[in-house]
DNA sequence: TTAATTTTGTAACCAAGGCTACATTTGCGT
DNA sequence: ACGCAAATGTAGCCTTGGTTACAAAATTAA
């Protein structure tokens, strides 16, 4: 088969680049993969904050089911992104916009598990995949399934 | 503070590690991951090949938003699974277990497209959140999805 | 207080998924 | 038939996220 399909010389430089659309979406949804990470984690020490009391790395490890080295590395970003307050050998804290970050999250994650479970998913499916999808949810998406909740 | 609520030596053998549960659920998102290139990269071979004939290299980068490098690199570990065929300068060809699991991905695609549009969201941002939403929806969810759509 | 255990930290490795820079092959057009 | 541009391949580097193995600090218990 020829390579024809192209007009290597003849497209007008006019339109540099045709921007394929669809890959626009593929990086949103990569760098959307940037954001995961802090959002699980600061989810995380929230919640062992509250119910722990502090957030220890063993702790954190436990709950996001991977080693205490994994966790360290990624405090360490997340301290430099801003997210935490860490010091050796001591429990670890969330600023402000960490606080902020986890709050939004929780509230998506609590929204997404309830619209998943309204549409007859079992409760135990809804968690599961709404770790995944919430993620993904954009602010109109996440509005809309608001309002299919408040419909009843 | 001290640390005190773990138990360490207390801690009765016989449950040898609370598995966290929420643990699994990261876990599974995890590995959910290493599916969503391959499933991407089939989906989009397999579209290249409907429209243009056959799917190139450049194509591909084109359409998945990267420099043909990663395309390559990609390509080899597509191969090694086996999902794709591809010989040194020539198209790229799906194996049957490709074509299956492009399928597969495609209808999942529309379904949840047709699925968030139905719930009176932009087709702008229906198809941006589908394209890292569906690799989160199990087949569960995507039945209540398709019961909903059938609802009208 | 001292010894043992847990927790935390660090070093070094791996694979995936990006990239740039450079080399090679293809195939189009003159 | 030959040259040149586009397509493809390769080398090497970066970051992220995972690991094991080992070292040091902290807590607990004797």
């Amino acid at each position: 088969m020829p390579r024809s399909r192209k007009q290597p010389l003849t497209t007008p430089p006019a339109e540099v680049r045709p921007p394929a659309q669809q890959a626009e979406n593929f990086r949103r949804s990569r760098c959307d993969r940037a954001l995961e990470v802090a959002q699980d984690y600061v989810e995380a020490i929230a919640d062992l904050t509250a119910t722990l009391g502090e957030a220890r790395v063993v702790d954190l490890a436990r709950q996001m089911g991977v080693t205490h080295v994994t966790v360290n590395r990624t405090l360490a970003r997340l301290k430099r992104a801003g997210f935490v307050n860490t010091k050796p050998y001591r429990a670890i804290f969330l600023t402000r916009a960490g606080h902020q970050l986890a709050d939004e999250c929780r509230q998506r994650h609590k929204t997404v598990v309830a619209f998943l479970h309204s549409l007859g998913i079992s409760e135990r499916t809804a968690e599961l995949d709404a770790e995944g999808i919430e993620h993904h949810v954009s602010p109109e998406t996440l509005a809309a399934f608001e309002r299919r909740l408040k419909q009843h």
